[in-house]
DNA sequence: AGCCAGGACAAGT
DNA sequence: ACTTGTCATGGC
């Protein structure tokens, strides 16, 4: 899509329909843990949150205008960027599909990708997605969803209408009894010695950033106490722009054994592994489960 | 009431 | 290299 500014009224801006965006999937798929759906809205969705230090909203109407709501038109190429609207999804899932070979394998891809058409992959802090994948091992997002937020609430930085994520340096200084109180259970020590990591440099982000391949990466993420290859793959996935990261958890398990061969490596989706991963998912998660 | 959750880790085969 | 028990808590 063309991202641009339709119109403007207050501080909602109205972005043009996009047929690869969608505001319910986007922030319902799981990548994210500050945004909360907005009951009785205006608008067909409306989703709200916090998001690069800034309270913020996104709603999307009926025939797929969307808006930005509580943001200033200068603002915009801040909102554009974390939601990737630079990222071409329909050349993406074109490519998804082009580049299965085994017929068998491309009809999954399909249905998965029609199924979740409108899933972006968001821009996330690195730090905020490190934090909260720690805190997802073997829980449930209600339950992350209100850790984290009981996190922000204690220890994040006052932003005005909402508080930040924490910063590294505010867990490490909080300590690991403390954060045990916010009933994270034994992720306390997780999120405490990443925190520490991050915050004496001992693990540099910008290094992950840098790493030249996805095992790399894994590696300096995997190196931290509580971070196996599940949290490190989202952790790239969600805030590192590694697209060919595929995390694997117990949905996905299920997937893989209910539609794909025993053999079957879903590393061969190659550079964009982890948007088909989305797409897996979500339709095992949100729509099978619904049947 | 009991099973399960966007797992990791150590200990045991 | 695979399997199993354990970890803390609460959602459903």
């Amino acid at each position: 899509m063309k991202p641009e500014i339709l119109s403007t009224d207050g501080n909602v801006l109205h972005i043009g329909n996009s047929g690869d965006f969608s505001v319910f999937k986007t922030f319902d798929c799981g990548q994210c843990f500050r945004f909360d759906r907005v009951r009785n809205s205006d608008y067909a969705v409306e989703f709200s949150g916090i998001a690069r230090s800034k309270k913020i909203g996104f709603a999307q109407n009926s025939i797929g205008d969307f808006y930005i709501l509580g943001a200033a038109p200068e603002d915009f190429p801040v909102w554009s960027d974390y939601l990737a609207l630079d990222v071409d999804y329909g050349k993406i899932n074109e490519n998804i599909v082009k580049n299965i070979e085994n017929p068998n394998d491309r009809r999954v891809a399909e249905s998965a990708r029609d199924a979740s058409l409108g899933i972006r992959i968001l821009r996330q802090d690195r730090w905020e997605t490190l934090c909260s994948f720690i805190i997802s091992q073997n829980n449930n997002i209600p339950r992350i969803k209100k850790i984290i937020s009981s996190l922000c609430e204690k220890y994040g930085a006052d932003i005005g209408e909402a508080k930040d994520f924490p910063t590294p340096d505010a867990l490490y200084k909080a300590g690991e009894n403390s954060l045990r109180e916010l009933k994270c259970g034994f992720r306390a020590k997780y999120i405490y010695s990443a925190a520490a990591a991050v915050s004496n440099g001992e693990l540099s982000l910008e290094n992950v950033a840098k790493a030249k391949s996805l095992t790399d990466g894994e590696k300096l993420l995997t190196a931290l106490v509580g971070v196996g290859p599940k949290v490190a793959a989202c952790t790239l996935l969600f805030g590192f722009e590694r697209y060919d990261a595929f995390p694997v958890d117990v949905w996905i398990k299920r997937v893989l054994k209910k539609r794909f061969s025993k053999d079957f490596d879903p590393l061969s989706f190659g550079s964009t592994a982890g948007i088909a991963q989305q797409y897996l998912f979500y339709s095992e998660r949100y729509l099978e489960g619904s049947k």
